[in-house]
DNA sequence: CAAATAAAAGTGAATGTTCATTCTTTTTTA
DNA sequence: TAAAAAAGAATGAACATTCACTTTTATTTG
């Protein structure tokens, strides 16, 4: 039972990891399920014993992707930290995970800028950035923050990494230690009242 | 001789206004080309007379649709203006684009988050950036911008527009009058020295 | 200038391939 | 030895592209 539940596990992990490496190479309907299932080492047919169709594999990818991605942000987080130590925490945390996991941030990034995840799993995405909006509503009320909506602040904080990493990804210029405090100097600049 | 070739270049426009309009919709592979030819009142065989192939199509598409941007961007833009008003004049021309041409603006979004357009192709619509370059550079000569690479400045400049765009697409908020100075304001207070 | 003809543009229906999904059989696990 | 998991091959639909034909436009010629 246990070593069974192991190995399925294992293929579950197997397929997912297969379907963000194929996705961010081709797209998603280039990437066909027999190619997935080949990376994986599993046969086709083995797919449908762990996800109900193509659809259903990509959106149960986006979601694990996004709950991974969210709890490496908030890991280390405390309520208990001022505001603008807490940002400093999240987002440098954040420009981590875009760094050394680039394979599945660009996978996040190409999900959210194209139809291929559908509405109900987009939405079950955004609900693990709570923390982050709570410290935004502490820095606006102690007038820290300014007082901007939150997709401002996302937009302008948070974001520009995507566009980083997408850029580092294409080859065009690296985001070394130095160039990751300014750009922090950027974003806090961009938020701070 | 004059009439076919108006003819021609209204057929070309159809197809390529199809085009963004199916692949905002449904993602590039998931669009057929019986159905763009649908949309744009034309036999499917028909494409292949103005077009190569599919991904020819997608390219030419893309550079296009990157022209008529960078160009709305710079008109009325002068080398004589000061770097902040220049600056100011081309973030909201871009701010306008974004709004008033979301059509086009998601298209390119998806483009440069995805593997759909070829490397040439990209290469091909970047070029047209160069006076945006040559004003940051001016900034940076004067110490008016941060001495920070090209890519940061783009990054918490420019970028999040299209953020706030894609956003407003999905309906999740609205970019009024009042929140495009509140953006405004945060892009230049992100890379104002 | 009009009739005749050549050339170009456009079309709908085939073609052949690719691929998601299912079916039947085999292997593994309990 | 029964049930679950997995496999490879089969199926059928979708689709990019091509083909053979028609219509429109341009050019030539009497």
């Amino acid at each position: 039972m246990m070593a069974k539940l192991q190995k399925s596990i294992d293929k579950r992990n197997a397929l997912i990891n297969a379907t963000i490496a194929l996705v961010n190479n081709a797209g998603f309907h280039a990437t066909p399920m027999s190619k997935i299932a080949k990376l994986a080492n599993v046969s086709p047919a083995t797919i449908y014993l762990y996800f109900e169709n193509k659809q259903d594999l990509v959106n149960k990818t986006y979601i694990d992707v996004k709950a991974q991605y969210t709890a490496y942000a908030f890991k280390g987080y405390e309520e208990s930290m001022s505001v603008e130590e807490g940002f400093e925490h999240i987002w440098k945390r954040i420009a981590d995970f875009k760094l050394n996991a680039s394979e599945s941030a660009m996978f996040l990034s190409q999900c959210d800028n194209t139809p291929i995840i559908d509405e109900p799993s987009l939405q079950e995405g955004i609900k693990h950035l709570q923390p982050l909006l709570d410290l935004w509503k502490r820095g606006k009320d102690e007038g820290i923050i300014k007082p901007i909506s939150d997709y401002l602040l996302y937009a302008y904080a948070i974001n520009p990494l995507s566009f980083l990493m997408m850029a580092q990804k294409r080859g065009s210029f690296k985001l070394d230690e130095k160039q990751i405090e300014e750009a922090y100097e950027a974003a806090w600049s961009s938020i701070k009242k």
